[in-house]
DNA sequence: CCACTTCTATACGGTGGCGTATAAATCGAG
DNA sequence: CTCGATTTATACGCCACCGTATAGAAGTGG
């Protein structure tokens, strides 16, 4: 059995690289191809269609933005807080997880055009959010308080991707810090 | 002097409509001239080409979600804390706005993937930041806080709408007041 | 109602992507 | 080294869109 020279996987990596970088529309199977040094005569091979490849893509998209993101979160331990800390990190700076900041960015765009991505997506949040309120309900005990502190968290964490926000003379990495307070109270 | 069967504006706003609703690659020049009724034929009379057309519909934009928005939530006056309720209420349900809610996402989303529209969104964001700053300038006076407090307000905007939390049993609108009082209390 | 301007339809060549078919290249197993 | 399976290149017809050119339609001022 000869090996694969580009191998299936190859094709849903690049698809997530280029979904990051320019966008749904971005992801042509004839432009992937010429990336991948290839023609697409081997993509027909592996995917039935351009529809087929972008579902796998969601696929492993999904599992890597919850699963990933929190056992890297739940790795070492700690208090609420010190978990929180880390999860900070990793969002602001991705810190290692495969897929990175800007994909998340590009799939909520690609959701507000397809409702089988939105749903996706809203699955997605709504496990991240579960998670966020279960460490803020170690700090607060008010069941409304908990849900109002982990949502602000969660869009911040949305909406800064998506933001050069000019706050004068702060350092942004310290005011984010401040945010982070604010929010841990 | 003929009057313009499909005036140049009709081709802007088109183009606004199908950008809120598909993002900037569905603005087609031949598709917005079916949606007209018309052909392509009298698109070249007005623009150059498709970027142009693209940055006039920019320009509208740009003025319509700074000084509309300002000046609607400045109508009638009232404190700081009136005036937060009404920009939260046009925030959240548009409200006459004419380019409303979904465009700005849009926009957003372009911006991802082009630098100028980055820098006009940047210019746009820290207007609309400004005035938030200015409104809870009036009720805090730690310019750290007022930073902090007006920055979460803005991300809140932005995030809410691509976002479709479950808060459980909570009635969404609640929430949000929850919400916007968890941020001027 | 004619002339003139403005707008519109149509036709064109060009590009880039889709998905299919088929033949050639490549690699591992025996 | 040869066979067979797998992967790849190439060529094809198709469609959507771009931007141009040009001729015809539709209004308006004289």
């Amino acid at each position: 059995m000869a090996n694969a020279r580009t191998p299936r996987d190859n094709w849903i990596t690049a698809g997530l690289r280029v979904l990051a970088e320019g966008g749904v529309d971005a992801v042509r199977i004839e432009s992937l191809a010429r990336e991948l040094g290839v023609t697409k005569g081997g993509f027909y091979g592996y995917f039935a269609d351009r529809p087929a490849l972008l579902g796998e893509m969601l696929d492993v998209w999904e599992r890597d933005v919850t699963d990933t993101v929190i056992e890297r979160t739940e790795a070492d331990g700690g208090d609420a807080r010190t978990r929180l800390g880390r999860l900070f990190r990793i969002a602001a700076y991705g810190d290692g997880v495969l897929t990175d900041i800007t994909t998340d960015s590009a799939v909520r765009d690609w959701a507000r055009r397809d409702p089988a991505v939105a749903e996706r997506l809203r699955r997605v949040d709504n496990r991240r959010l579960a998670y966020l309120r279960a460490l803020f309900g170690e700090l607060f005990t008010d069941a409304d308080e908990v849900e109002i502190r982990a949502s602000l968290c969660f869009m911040v964490w949305v909406a800064n991707r998506s933001l050069d926000l000019d706050h004068g003379s702060r350092d942004p990495a310290a005011f984010m810090a401040g945010i982070q307070r604010f929010l841990v109270a």
